[in-house]
DNA sequence: GTCGTCCATACCTCCAGAGATATCACGTAG
DNA sequence: CTACGTGATATCTCTGGAGGTATGGACGAC
């Protein structure tokens, strides 16, 4: 059984403001009650600390070496206690502590700087911790409590732990090198694509995503020839850039400025109106407020005007 | 009006308890209470916060991020206090603390380094702030505050503020230079020092002490011719060995080792009897324990065997 | 399903202590 | 001397909260 303190913080408190005043009467006026009360509290303290911890000459009240003693400890757990608290209420209302951010890398260009710097105008003093992590880490990372909201594509349905939210969408893009033919056309057909050989993102890293962009593929009559597989789109359009083959991609990696690569539109038809999800995650059971807050701020939509 | 913390500090350790254990069972078996009341003063300390400290959810008990930020401060406070309340014991029994002795230089030799000694041993946390200081300053150091304890010679009678106990007494010697006649004899009289030209202490430094040498010549007819004034017993002896004159002197400069200088008893008779009083000096009203503890050291007398 | 674990809730007792007012004791300043 | 300032004491009220027991509800293990 743990040793229990029994000194009333309020004691102490009462203890701080008399060593300060060195005067009961002034003193329980700043303490906002009468001059006997104080005198009471005082006494109690003594009694549990078991000496007395002021010389009361008439006329002079002073500390005793035993209060001289108690006083710095007393005034620095006071402080120390109120520093506490509103740092806790901080926290608990969400104006303050940390959030822990993973975010798919191709999302690094769109929704993530915008994301990142409204939720610090509201929240400055949230500490962030943004790590870039692909789609299926995330997930698990969510549910061992790694990280606290995720930023990803083609979020699965129907997970009991995780909630989703679509952020935003975007279609499909074919990325070709730009010395290509293709990259003569305004748009290409998927079908255009069946004959290359593709460069694309290796299955685990995002399923789902994957796929959808096969699927695009099956419905043009075709299974893509995978010639080279790298887990970031930065990568990917690298790669076609050096004429390795072709690549279809969310629209966002417009955003990536690359030599040697074109991007051109899906032509008209099913395949363009098939579009990408991108989704915040978070547990369905995380009562941190910070949570709330970021989230609350994606409900508001992207900023109008940017 | 002060801020008042209503946060009393047996829910702060309620609440760090739970923290380390995260099970509501065993931290109130820790905390020697039954597991309902700790639910409920986590339940007020959380009512006070205004945000809740941990999640509970089922099977598993956790800080929430209020929880977290509280959690340092809490702990560190009530370390603080408890280290602060025993600190604040230690110095009430005199256990611990300060004390500030101011003492006649010629007691450096004699009393003092005795009564440090013992002091120490038996109170060896006490920091003790030793200076020197003639008599007369000592009294009014004593007045001002600024020394607890004074050893000094003479101590004056019937002062209102002051206490004073006498520590020992001790018999005057005759100092005079090796090379003098009166180094010769075993004891001597003090009217073979009638003619001698006198160093002494300035009577300001001292002046019961000054006055009772002057009253031991006067007894012996005569008045010192003091042709040096010199502020400490071993400026005096010094003095001496050169030649400058001759002095009379407590007993115990005979401590002092100087060369050309020798120390002769008083010649029997009544000024033999004549002794100086060492005393060691309070205040009155001095509530400091360590006083008491100092006195009641010097009370049992000086160690046998030394 | 049943049991066991774990925390919350409800309800009760009880008292320490916070606060107030009135008064006393003691010094000091006029 | 009286008056005042200051702190301690006496006495009362009242309530917050600490503690207990009994029980409920949710979940997990088997």
């Amino acid at each position: 059984m743990d040793d229990r303190p029994e000194l009333p913080l309020a004691q102490l408190h009462a203890f701080a403001v008399l060593a300060e005043e060195l005067h009961f009467g002034r003193a329980a006026v700043r303490l906002g009650i009468a001059q006997p009360p104080l005198s009471q509290q005082i006494r109690r303290l003594e009694e549990k600390v078991g000496y007395p911890l002021f010389t009361r000459e008439p006329g002079r009240v002073a500390l005793t070496p035993a209060g001289e003693e108690l006083l710095p400890a007393a005034r620095q757990a006071l402080a120390l206690i109120a520093k506490g608290v509103a740092a806790a209420r901080e926290a608990g209302s969400g104006r303050a502590g940390r959030l822990r951010i993973g975010f798919a890398a191709s999302l690094a260009l769109t929704v993530l700087p915008d994301l990142l710097r409204r939720f610090r105008a509201d929240f400055p003093a949230v500490r962030l911790d943004i790590r870039e992590m692909t789609s299926a880490p995330q997930l698990s990372a969510l549910r061992a409590g790694m990280i606290d909201i995720g930023l990803l594509r083609e979020p699965p349905t129907g997970d009991a732990d995780l909630c989703f939210r679509t952020v935003l969408t975007e279609p499909f893009v074919a990325v070709v090198p730009a010395g290509h033919p293709l990259a003569g056309q305004r748009t290409v057909r998927i079908e255009q694509l069946a004959e290359l050989p593709f460069v694309l993102l290796p299955r685990e890293v995002g399923p789902p995503l994957y796929d959808q962009i096969t699927a695009l593929c099956a419905d043009a009559g075709f299974t893509p020839r995978v010639v080279q597989n790298a887990v970031e789109w930065q990568t990917v359009c690298a790669l076609v850039g050096t004429g390795l083959g072709v690549s279809l991609a969310p629209a966002s990696v417009r955003r990536i400025r690359l030599g040697g690569v074109a991007f051109r539109g899906i032509d008209p038809g099913a395949a363009a109106r098939v579009r990408t999800r991108v989704a915040v995650a978070w547990r369905r059971d995380d009562a941190n407020p910070v949570v709330s807050n970021l989230l609350a701020i994606l409900g508001q939509g992207p900023e109008s005007g940017t």
